[in-house]
DNA sequence: GAATAAAACGAACGGTCGTGCTATTTTGAT
DNA sequence: ATCAAAATAGCACGACCGTTCGTTTTATTC
């Protein structure tokens, strides 16, 4: 122990594979994603990358965590710079649009919850329930300030309003997918204007 | 040709085989189908499985168009009997709602709509992009007639509408596949009374 | 620089993948 | 009953899959 300093200055190897799994999940989905061509991106042995996790399942695991972190912290961490209420709340729906147009072109998350959504339970589903929810309970968060703040009518129902925002974001990610992200943003902007001032005082 | 009858008895083959294909792709996806599995469930042969379609990709292609009808004909045609307008609009969604609740493990379309939503034109892609697209267009034309009607007010954005009723369909689909039909159909009910009242006259 | 631990490699394993090819069986019309 | 055509089976192929194991290279510590 004693001056026991990391050992392992290899944990950047592990992040550098990390990344570029997280660029093949996002053509190939979570389940498409396999070693050989995970290897082949770092320009590393099979047996090198599989040695980093210990077992395809392991891997998965961690690139979902790693892009949970990445969406929080591109998403809500900036937001929380904005005052309470509907400010922040607008500013989460701004960061998460965005977060959209990047990944028009695959987002890991969104296609791990529909390839996890009905299948039995597997770590990678638990993960992915787990994540979805929490995510769904920070939207929750900043409604109910958002209400304390009096941009919203005291009645109203955080659990509602908070799935018909998760909804109109699936339906950005879904027709900027395939028909292209600005008409998509379009409607999801109008939509969002509509929905927030149906919840003004 | 003069008496020449339909020569293909073992077109029923193909439907069985499909049917499985359906049932397969509900849980791994349209990626994850493959021939081996799908001859096994059909008590066949890879080789005579293969045989009905020539390729994988074709057999995608029938698999995606044989869905397609039946998504059709389980939610549109049986809202035609409705009365043009509210009435016929609310049917097809409650079918769709209907549909969720069947395919709340896994709904092939869904999934094929994420899993080639980025990717690069591909036969499959096209297939996706067009189905979803003359779906979209039903809808619209519903809503549109629903406006003719009185039902909606005269300046209503069929195109947005549209989007926001899909968006909670996906909604519903999401959080039926990771939080339970029941919670989800709940949300799901009241987000659409909310939005058909905020387009009333 | 020697000793030690971590990291990466390379080959091999049993499987499954999609896809050809050639037989064999089954079917339907004569 | 016959015969052609359609349907299915059987086998083999190259490629890739996740995983294991023993070795070799690289990095850290004394």
């Amino acid at each position: 122990m004693s001056t026991a300093t990391t050992p392992a200055k290899g944990a950047a190897t592990r992040e550098l594979i990390l990344e570029q799994a997280y660029q093949l999940a996002r053509h190939d989905g979570m389940e498409g994603l396999s070693i050989g061509a995970l290897a082949s991106g770092v320009g590393m042995s099979k047996s090198g990358v599989f040695a980093h996790f210990g077992s395809r399942e392991d891997l998965q695991l961690a690139l979902l965590e790693a892009v949970s972190a990445r969406f929080v912290a591109f998403i809500l961490h900036p937001a929380l710079k904005q005052p309470r209420g509907l400010p922040r709340l607008r500013a989460i729906v701004e960061n998460w649009m965005e977060w959209g147009r990047i990944h028009a072109t695959g987002c890991v998350l969104l296609g791990a919850a529909t390839e996890y959504d009905g299948r039995a339970d597997s770590p990678l589903r638990e993960r992915v329930v787990k994540q979805q929810s929490d995510w769904r309970n920070e939207i929750k968060r900043a409604i109910a300030l958002a209400v304390e703040a009096g941009d919203f009518r005291p009645d109203t129902d955080a659990t509602l309003l908070a799935f018909e925002i998760y909804s109109l974001m699936l339906g950005l990610h879904h027709d900027a997918g395939l028909f292209g992200f600005d008409q998509a943003s379009r409607c999801t902007r109008a939509a969002l204007d509509r929905l927030f001032a149906s919840y003004r005082p």
